[in-house]
DNA sequence: CGGGCGATTGACGGTCATCAAGCTGTGTGG
DNA sequence: CCACACAGCTTGATGACCGTCAATCGCCCG
C-alpha cells in the first residue's frame, strides 16, 4: 500500500517540479530560493520499518517528507510505546529546541525524504521571514493536532477513539488525494493501538464491532466507510 | 495561592522593567523595539476563573502571560473536559492558524496578561526574524510538552500519571522561582483530573496513597515532595 | 450554627487489559 | 501442488484498574 505521490526526479531538479512542494515548507520559497535550496538538500529513501531518526539521537538533520507515511513515537524505558503522530507527505520533521530528538521516526512502507543538514538549513533560513513563518504555521498545526489527540487519549472511549481516528485519517488523506470513502490504513493494528492508547485486541474487537454494525467494511490494508454519518456520531465530535 | 512574579507598572513602562521579559517572547527584542511594542500592548487583569478567551471564539488578540496561572482546555459536546496544559508567566497564547481559538483559557487565581491586537502584532512581527524565531521556539517547546503528555495520557497508570505530574510541575515552577520541594498546586483536584485523564476520585485516592507511602505530604494548596527519588521511580521516566 | 463547596473515602461495576487459543493469508520448500 | 511455517489479526475467557455513585468530612464564611 503506497500513499505516495510522485516526487521530483532524484537526480535532476529535485525541487523545481517536486510534487509536494505546494504542501510542504517549500511553498514559501520563490524560484531563486529553490535553486539555492537544491544544493543543501538530498533525497534519501527508506525501506519499510527503517528508522529515519531515533529518540535521543543528536538532531543533525531536518527532513521534508516527500513520499510515504511515517510513524512518530516515544518509548518508555519498559518498552511501552505511544505513537504521537503519523507523518504524511509535506511534513517537516526534526525541528527541536534540544540537541536531541524527542521521538523516533520510522517508515511505514517505503518512504522518501529530503534531508538537510540542520546547520546549513538554519543558515538558509536566517533572514527569510516568509519561510520562518511557514515553518511556524506547520508547527502550530502540529500542536493543534496534538491537542486534539490529548482529548482523544484522555477522555474518549475505545469506540470513540477508533471512529475518530478513521475519520480524521480519512480527512488527512483527502487533503492529499481528494475525498474517498475507502480509507487506506498502511499502518498495522499495533500501530493504531499505540496511537490510540489501546491494545491491539481492543482495536481489533472495535473494528469488528463497527463492521457488524455496518459502519465500516474491513478490507486488507484499508477500511471502507459505509456509514460516515454514524461514524461521525460515534466519534462524538 | 499566587505564583505571581511582580510585573512592570501597568501605567508607566510596562515593558522596560517587566519582570518576565527575559522568559517571554519579548526577550528577543531590543530597547527600540520594546518602546514600539509598549504602544501595541495593554495590560489586562482577570479574576479567578474568569475566561481570557474561549474555544471557537474569533482569534482577535494574542496574549503574553505576566502573572498567575491559566488552564487551557478543550470541551467535548457532552461536557467532558480535557485540560491540554497549564500556562505559567512567560507563556505566549492565542497564536492559531485558524480564525478561531482551538481551546479555552481561563484564570486559576488572579492573572495579568499583556494583550495585543492580532493584526497589529502581526504587523509588528513582519520582518523581525529574531522575534519570529523566538515565537517558533516557544511553539516547539509547547509541542514537545504536548508529546510528552500524550505518552502520559495513553500509556501510564494513574499512579504514574500523578507522580509524573507532580515532578514536572515542580520542575516548571523551579524554572521561575528556583528549586523547592514544596510544590504549590493552585489548580483544583478536578483540574488535575482533567489534565491527567482521570476522575477526581482517582486523583484524590492516589494522593492519599502517596501520602501513606511517605512520598508526599499533603497541605492545603500544595504538596511537599518528601521522597523525590521514590517519586521519580514511580513516574517511570 | 447552618449552608455550601471542595476533597476524601467506600462499595460496586464496567471497560478495557491480559493471557491464550485459533484463524487467515502469504511465502517457502519438498 | 500441497504441507508447513510464520506473522498479523481475530476471538474468547478472565480479571484488574479505574470510573461511577453515594456518603462523609473539613473548612470557610455568612
Amino acid at each position: 500500500m503506497k500513499i505516495s505521490l510522485v516526487a521530483g526526479d532524484p537526480a535532476g531538479q529535485p525541487c523545481a517540479d517536486c510534487a509536494i512542494r505546494c504542501l510542504s515548507v517549500c511553498a514559501a520559497l520563490d524560484k531563486a530560493e529553490l535553486r539555492e535550496l537544491v544544493h543543501l538538500g538530498r533525497r534519501v529513501d527508506f525501506l519499510s520499518c527503517e528508522t529515519v531518526f531515533g529518540q535521543e539521537e543528536m538532531t543533525t538533520s531536518v527532513y521534508n517528507l516527500l513520499e510515504g507515511v511515517m510513524r512518530l513515537y516515544k518509548l518508555l524505558p519498559d518498552g511501552r510505546r505511544q505513537i504521537v503522530g503519523f507523518a504524511l507527505p509535506g511534513a517537516f520533521l526534526g525541528m527541536a529546541i534540544s540537541a536531541r530528538h524527542g521521538f523516533s521516526a520510522d517508515a511505514i512502507g517505503t518512504v522518501a525524504v529530503c534531508r538537510f543538514s540542520k546547520t546549513s538549513f538554519a543558515r538558509f533560513i536566517e533572514e527569510k521571514p516568509h519561510l520562518l513563518r511557514r515553518i511556524n504555521e506547520l508547527t502550530i498545526l502540529e500542536l493543534s493536532r496534538a491537542q486534539d489527540h490529548m482529548v482523544l487519549l484522555g477522555r474518549r472511549s475505545a469506540e470513540e477513539k477508533v471512529a475518530t481516528f478513521l475519520l480524521s485519517w480519512r480527512d488527512r488523506l483527502a487533503q492529499l488525494r481528494g475525498p474517498e470513502n475507502s480509507v487506506p490504513l498502511p499502518m498495522s493494528r499495533q500501530d493504531i493501538a499505540d496511537f490510540l492508547g489501546l491494545t491491539i485486541e481492543t482495536v481489533s474487537r472495535t473494528f469488528t464491532k463497527l463492521e457488524r454494525d455496518r459502519v465500516i467494511g474491513i478490507q486488507p490494508g484499508s477500511v471502507c466507510l459505509l456509514d460516515p454519518a454514524r461514524a461521525e456520531a460515534m466519534a462524538a465530535a
